[in-house]
DNA sequence: TAGATTGTTAATCGATTAACAATC
DNA sequence: TAGATTGTTAATCGATTAACAATC
């Protein structure tokens, strides 16, 4: 039995369905939609009503017996569960390709995810500026994090550099790491990192494109062995 | 009971496992190692032994016992898991940031995936290259696809362009769409579609950043409704 | 009030872990 | 042969779905 004050941890399905739930209500407010049931929900999301109010009932009691939840009320508590009712502040270290695309990117600020630095090793890019962001050297990484309150730093480097990286950023006063190296990445269990293996994913489509073919392969293994008759 | 010639399906779990095991095993046979057991496998990725041998038996026996597995034939076993022993044919429509930087990209192509064309509808862009990959206007994309056969289309358009390209995408004979717009794409069965959706990942990121306050607040809450004595 | 829909308990389903006979 | 380690069955754990009393 649950002692009240006790919290029960929150499952990671949970937490991966919640980023879905915050931006349909975030359409359904621009609609002007004002209340939404667990069972409209769920056909747009494509998870059960049922689930859907277990989910929301993990973090506190939302709804409304008869009447279902109110969508501008929902979506304030999700984006409290979130951490989206205050802004970050983000880091990218290593100004390649992604990096400076996803500086490039504005997408994230809409959310309270400001990039206020970017940092690299390449004399030819320190100094420069990238939309009224500026490049510093690497160097000043650490210093410019716990002098600003960096909450988040965003990890584009080559993957032969990152522990290096990693063991400086464990230093300062960083919250999460949103890491898209392929390195996998150990480090003091207050710093959350979060993952974008890219090739994972591109391994992941091939195995479902290549699928079909797959089950041919068996099936004709599997028939050598059991003929039928 | 299974009956042979059946197959049975894989869960979603151990497909995204298994490009773990691909890049481990990769190690392993770079630095000269016959041999692994599940147990050796399982310390460095963190999965159980049982489960590693559970998750492999889904594709055949390729373990033998009292040895263990051969890591350069496992290796190879896996690689066909995934599609891997064969190249595939990518083209990226739009030419924005994240298209341009994924074009620039070259570590795709180690793992045979060839990107051979960039589609954008901006006439500035059109007609350049990026890395010797010619950008064509996005009119021409069907017949490209069709004609060259390419597997696979990285969607890096922007979110109100994403529905009418999915639906000239459809009918091509493209295999899978690589997703890294926002919008869910509904498409008929044969196309695969994989997301990469990073507001997704930087939003879960946010939350286990906010996880600790979160907790506090709902402990406080309880202990209103429940005072301690 | 009657109808709707929640919050929550119980049942089911699926995935992970444990155990061990088979066998290299 | 003795020791090691697999493949696989059984047990456990956790997540999803179903059901329904509570109540708006």
């Amino acid at each position: 039995m649950e002692q009240p004050g006790e919290i029960k941890k929150v499952s990671m399905a949970v937490i991966k369905r919640l980023p879905k739930y915050y931006q349909h209500l975030g359409n359904l407010l621009r609609d002007n939609v004002e209340r939404v049931s667990s069972q409209e929900l769920s056909k747009i999301l494509g998870f059960t009503a049922s689930q859907i109010r277990q989910d929301l009932n993990n973090f506190g009691e939302f709804g409304q017996q008869g009447y279902g939840y109110n969508v501008s009320q929902l979506y304030t508590e999700i984006s409290k569960i979130l951490g989206l009712n205050t802004s970050h502040k983000m880091v990218i270290i290593g100004a390649g390709n992604l990096g400076q695309a996803l500086a490039k990117y504005t997408g994230f600020g809409i959310y309270g995810f400001d990039i206020i630095a970017i940092f690299d090793t390449n004399p030819n890019l320190v100094g420069r500026e990238i939309r009224d962001i500026p490049i510093y050297p690497v160097e000043d990484m650490e210093y410019f994090i716990n002098e600003n309150d960096v909450d988040i730093a965003v990890l584009t480097i080559p993957k032969d550099k990152t522990k290096k990286i990693v063991k400086a950023i464990s230093k300062t006063c960083i919250r999460g790491i949103w890491n898209f190296t392929p390195v996998e990445i150990k480090i003091n269990e207050n710093i959350i990192v979060e993952n974008v293996h890219l090739i994972d994913s591109l391994f992941t489509l091939s195995y479902h494109i290549n699928e079909g073919m797959l089950q041919e392969r068996l099936l004709k293994q599997k028939r050598k062995i059991f003929p039928s008759p």
